[in-house]
DNA sequence: GCCGTTTTCGGCCCGACTGTTTTCAGTCG
């Protein structure tokens, strides 16, 4: 896939006009916002080439007649002309060295002048010999967050797990709120549109005390270091190794504030544009009338009203058209954790799980499951010591007891995350399926499989009329492994056609359906189950990531299978 | 360079903080 390679091109291109011509702003954005596009794209631009040619990438937001045919060249030349021609102007590695904190294209290209710097090991044996304190414009100060950045740089710097993130953030919340300085305290940015990962933590404070606010962030037990502050914004570095910005906000504005730090930029974007047509100007202050004078900013929702807006929930702000639909007062409601009656992708010691079964019933029942599966894993996936047909008979003995044990408390289904086997069948004989309420059945092995393979590997287990759930579906691993090579067209039809639902699965690295595919399942009549793959006790409770990876899906709580009731769930799994 | 319910030209979101200046450029979100 191109798509990262094109967007650090664009990127590229947009620091060097900077450097060559910063008046030419809006030309720059539009190159910035291209790399956006591409770079969060989930299909890869030459297959959109094929099959839509330039026309169909012209489609997407920000993607012009220039843009579109510039990256047909770059996929079919491995090269852009423009981008070289820059390239001989400006011969050092901008895009490496703009991603240093305290570097922007100027900066970068006033080291490259002046002492040659060319990328991080030239940048770093600058450092060395202390020479750019030395520059004009630059000082001992300069030199010294350079040299920080660098070191960020490279112990990753890159965006954490949801699922790492939020718990922390949760616990900044806690504390600011006991502190005795805040009057309210919440989460805003990517964490709370619940983004698969997040690069920086962002909360937002009601205080009257700001200094003491301050201080008290200052000194936290996570805070390693202050970053900046002034009267109104403080940012920490945490010693988990994200950056934490704390702004303090009047108690008028919270609203205004609310609506402009949660929205992705494009989200926000659109919704000041629409301020304007109607004579407002929208900061994170309030919606300003002509004469400066607030019309809304204490309550989100009355911002949005005053626009002419439906509210919608933060996982929706990311423009993929909630916009438009909130304009047209079309916004509906989301799937909600509390919609979620069961938990149908759960291991225990029968496989690779941490806790017994009768813990993981007990725990389920604690949060108030109605009903929960039991999928531990078929022989073939010996790594993650799955059962034979002896070993299955004792589990499904145990399942049968713990039924009765607790009857009346909550519904326990028998099933087995099954392998889907190189040649398409499962890892099953009949008969055993037969036995199960249910099948869970996923890729685990040969992941290197051309994508044509790949797709006629699941499409024939999907046709097979043996399955009922698809776990995990692109099995890929957040930061870790990428996707098995599917055309998902055809696995989401045939899915359809076979009443086949796709799972979400919980799991804070899996994520799988992502946000993005779901949507794009959507557009056939798939369902889906939101399903935590717990491997202990404390996993029940990842549920909330996968229902907000749903609603970020635009999921309805009909298009979830495990809202339904035990009745209604085991006709249609039947 | 993109884009369209103020349309094919003329707009394009807005502000905070820092360091090194002496009124602001650069960077960041």
């Amino acid at each position: 896939m191109d798509n990262k390679k094109i967007a650090d091109i664009f990127n590229a291109i947009a620091d060097m006009m900077e450097i060559e011509d910063d008046k030419r702003i809006f030309e720059i954005r539009a190159y910035r916002r291209a790399a956006l596009t591409i770079e969060t794209l989930q299909e890869g631009v030459e297959d959109i080439l094929a099959k839509k040619g330039v026309e169909g990438l012209m489609e997407l937001n920000g993607i012009g007649k220039t843009m579109a045919q510039r990256i047909e060249e770059y996929t079919k030349t491995g090269k852009m002309q423009k981008y070289e021609e820059m390239r001989k102007k400006f011969p050092f590695d901008i895009g490496t060295l703009t991603r240093i904190q305290g570097i922007g294209p100027k900066r970068a290209y006033r080291l490259y002048k002046a002492l040659g710097v060319k990328d991080i090991a030239t940048l770093k044996a600058a450092l060395g010999k202390h020479r750019i304190k030395t520059l004009e414009g630059f000082g001992e100060k300069s030199e010294s967050d350079i040299a920080k950045g660098v070191a960020i740089f490279e112990q990753g710097g890159g965006r954490m797990l949801l699922g790492t993130a939020l718990p922390q953030a949760e616990s900044i919340v806690n504390q600011l709120k006991e502190s005795g300085f805040a009057e309210r305290v919440e989460i805003a940015g990517s964490t709370r549109r619940m983004k698969e990962t997040v690069g920086d933590l962002d909360i937002l404070v009601i205080s009257d005390k700001p200094e003491k606010m301050a201080d008290f962030i200052a000194k936290m037990r996570e805070t390693e270091a202050v970053v900046v502050r002034g009267p109104t914004k403080i940012t920490v570095r945490l010693r988990m190794g994200l950056n934490c910005d704390v702004r303090i906000i009047e108690k008028e504005s919270f609203g205004a504030a609310m609506q402009y730090f949660i929205g992705n930029k494009d989200h926000n974007v659109k919704v000041r544009q629409i301020a304007i047509k109607r004579g407002y100007k929208l900061n994170e202050y309030g919606l300003l009338d002509k004469k400066g004078r607030s019309v809304a900013g204490e309550d989100e929702k009355e911002v949005y009203a005053k626009l002419g807006m439906d509210y919608m929930e933060p996982e929706m702000r990311e423009n993929r058209g909630e916009v438009e639909l909130a304009q047209r007062h079309k916004i509906f409601r989301l799937v909600q954790l509390g919609d979620i009656r069961g938990d149908l992708h759960m291991h225990t010691t029968y496989s690779d799980g941490m806790d017994t079964m009768e813990d993981m019933v007990k725990e389920a029942i604690r949060l108030g499951r109605e009903y929960i599966g039991f999928t531990d894993h078929s022989v073939r996936e010996y790594v993650a010591n799955g059962m034979d047909d002896a070993k299955f008979r004792i589990y499904s003995k145990e399942i049968e007891r713990l039924r009765k044990r607790y009857d009346g408390q909550i519904k326990i289904l028998k099933s087995s995350e099954t392998d889907i086997s190189k040649d398409g069948s499962l890892d099953w004989s009949d008969k055993i399926l037969d036995e199960m309420d249910y099948v869970l059945a996923s890729v685990h092995t040969y992941l290197n499989m051309p994508k044509k393979e790949m797709t006629d590997r699941v499409v024939k287990c999907i046709e097979s009329g043996k399955m009922n759930i698809m776990g995990h579906p692109t099995n890929r691993l957040i930061n870790r492994r990428p996707p098995i090579d599917l055309d998902l067209d055809r696995v989401f039809e045939a899915a359809e056609k076979n009443g086949v639902a796709m799972e979400i699965d919980a799991f804070p690295d899996r994520l799988d359906l992502s946000d993005e595919n779901i949507i794009r399942a959507k557009k056939y009549n798939v369902r889906f189950s939101i399903d935590t793959d717990s491997h202990r006790i404390g996993h029940q409770s990842f549920m909330r990531y996968g229902v907000s990876t749903a609603k970020r899906g635009w999921l309805r709580k009909e298009d979830v299978i495990n809202t339904l009731s035990f009745k209604e769930l085991t006709r249609i799994l039947k």
